[in-house]
DNA sequence: TTGTATGCGTTATCAA
DNA sequence: TTGATAACGCATACAA
């Protein structure tokens, strides 16, 4: 990419053509409330408009020392769980006149701090960590320092899912989902549970495993960690890890699976069918999330719904309040279980 | 949301601990190859780590003229044919130092405008268009009109869909994917289509339904208009859309409808499923796009597959080589028909 | 109310 | 090779 030759007006354009000076064209444009004559103001806005002037929002970023920037962090944009977040945090973020900058880790927890080292550069106003947090000491600690270094220039940092790191967070209940999901399974009958449990470094997928067993052991109702399978958060995980499980354990063995996110439990149904297994008649199947985008699939997916966009908003209020806080703040999103056609009915 | 005091580290703090001049640090740390000594060079790389110095990209972009942000448009990222090319133009940025700021217009091809505007205020060295384009004249022309302006402010431009601006654009080739699906499915032996069309200023949507109807044409088949029913480009414009269409027509009417998307393809196969038909034996069901999220509906969506993913990364590209182009570039997308169980095998 | 002048952090031009 | 200094475009403290 080489360089391109820019040719913008500037405010001292607007100011010359307006017959004002610099600051009076500032004032009128940019500047605060009422200070400029009725006609000295009309005579800049005319001028600006007929030069299509856009203030240059780097040079307002260094006198005014702070942008307008803020940005998120995903692990994965295609993923409809954190496509459905950032349209959430688009739609708060409309008509504030703020920017959002997009960080895409591919799953790689160490990227997370490449991002915020360079929002740092960019001087972001804010950046949000959307993605599940993760059980690795050294990235944890990379991530905590550069936070650190964030915030002691200024910046703010909101989280989204556990709250690990001393910032504002909106916490996702996993847990408390996880363990009513399995309340209501046994409630319709289950007995002999399968979890497709994800990676097992992801709090977000251990989380609801342990609020799962949790939820469980309330009941009265034994897990068997070797029906416990990890696999990749993703599609092909789910489907890898209802193999594994379905050939590890006997036939009649098993009469529900709890895959921890919606994406796996669509692979898991997949692996069931491919197996032969008819669920719910076969086999229970229940995930997590809710994801729109898979509500309609046959047959229709028990799961938890998570208000996705919600979160995103709730995450862009943290920062657009952030100004107020003395201590690190906490919103809570609960989850809430959908009983649907791939668990059976009472 | 109030100002923050940012006390973030200069070059100049770097070059005071390192005990050299400004020029010498900034050349050090970021100016081109080899023209500092190797001792200072180190002395200056020391200073910037242990002060955590991270170059001010605003002051930056001052300096040079130019930023490294590039911004991408969507109708809307929760949507995964968007959220997939946003994935790609990630992808495709990724190791470049560019920063990707995103725009979501909610469908409102007004505000298309906008963020263009927003973009150049912040001095985006491109910005990446990635809907539809509309059959409205008033829209295009003022976006026309600010194109001019970000590019003769230097900036670039791509777009993502139809060729329907002077830019260099990725041009999906909806017209003849949708001609070959009508040609597949009339070798199946469908004869009387029904169509669910999309919002028929959406040239996406139209551009399938020409070239669905050419294609049965080149076949000679007819379709009926009275079985082209509009909606909107969502899963519950396509549930709509089949409701009214089912209402319309008597049973037997119809052997097959084509969706001009797949998210609508979904609606559609819920409102079979309520009307009491069984899809592919009551009636064939195609979509457009072989979104990855719904590949595993149930029955299996026959439908158009698209490299959503290469899309965005081609877009990126054209965006890395603006700087040698002359005119605009075209680079043509195709799809390819894939036959799945939604509709009847031969 | 309006104008003048300074500084924001960096790059780049020019001398040394 | 290194250093001093002038931009870059804007906001704002201060002066008028």
């Amino acid at each position: 990419m080489a360089e391109q030759p820019r040719g913008s007006v500037t405010l001292m354009d607007v100011a010359a053509r307006a017959g004002v000076s610099l600051a009076t064209a500032s004032r009128a444009l940019n500047g605060s409330t009422r200070k400029v004559g009725d006609d000295l103001r009309e005579r800049v806005l005319d001028a600006a408009r007929s030069l299509n002037y856009a203030p240059n929002a780097q040079a307002q970023a260094m006198a005014r020392g702070r942008t307008n920037v803020v940005g998120l962090v995903v692990h994965d944009i295609a993923d409809p769980y954190f496509s459905s977040i950032a349209a959430g945090v688009m739609e708060a973020a409309e008509g504030q006149h703020v920017l959002v900058t997009l960080g895409s880790t591919l799953r790689r927890p160490d990227r997370e701090v490449d991002y915020l080292v360079a929002m740092r550069g960019q001087r972001s106003r804010a950046v949000i960590l959307a993605g599940s947090r993760m059980d690795d000491s050294s990235v944890a600690d990379a991530l905590r320092r550069e936070i650190d270094i964030f915030e002691s220039d200024g910046g703010i940092v909101v989280a989204i899912s556990q709250k690990q790191l001393p910032v504002d967070t909106v916490v996702i209940e996993n847990r408390l989902g996880a363990r009513d999901l399995a309340s209501s399974l046994v409630d319709l009958g289950y007995r002999r549970f399968g979890v497709l449990a994800g990676p097992d470094a992801m709090l977000t997928a251990r989380d609801r495993v342990h609020g799962f067993r949790e939820g469980l052991g309330r009941a009265g109702v034994d897990l068997d960690s070797a029906y416990v399978v990890h696999g990749a958060f993703t599609r092909d995980g789910g489907h890898q890890a209802m193999g594994t499980l379905l050939g590890a354990v006997g036939a009649g063995e098993l009469d529900c699976v709890f895959a921890v996110n919606d994406v796996m439990a669509v692979g898991a149904m997949v692996a069931c069918r491919e197996a032969g297994l008819t669920v719910p008649q076969d086999l229970g199947l229940a995930g997590f999330d809710d994801i729109s985008t898979l509500r309609d699939i046959n047959p229709a997916l028990t799961t938890v719904r998570l208000p996705l966009e919600k979160v995103g908003a709730t995450a862009f209020e943290l920062v657009a309040s952030a100004a107020d806080r003395t201590k690190p703040r906490t919103r809570r999103i609960k989850g809430e279980v959908v009983l649907r056609q791939s668990t059976r009915s009472t």
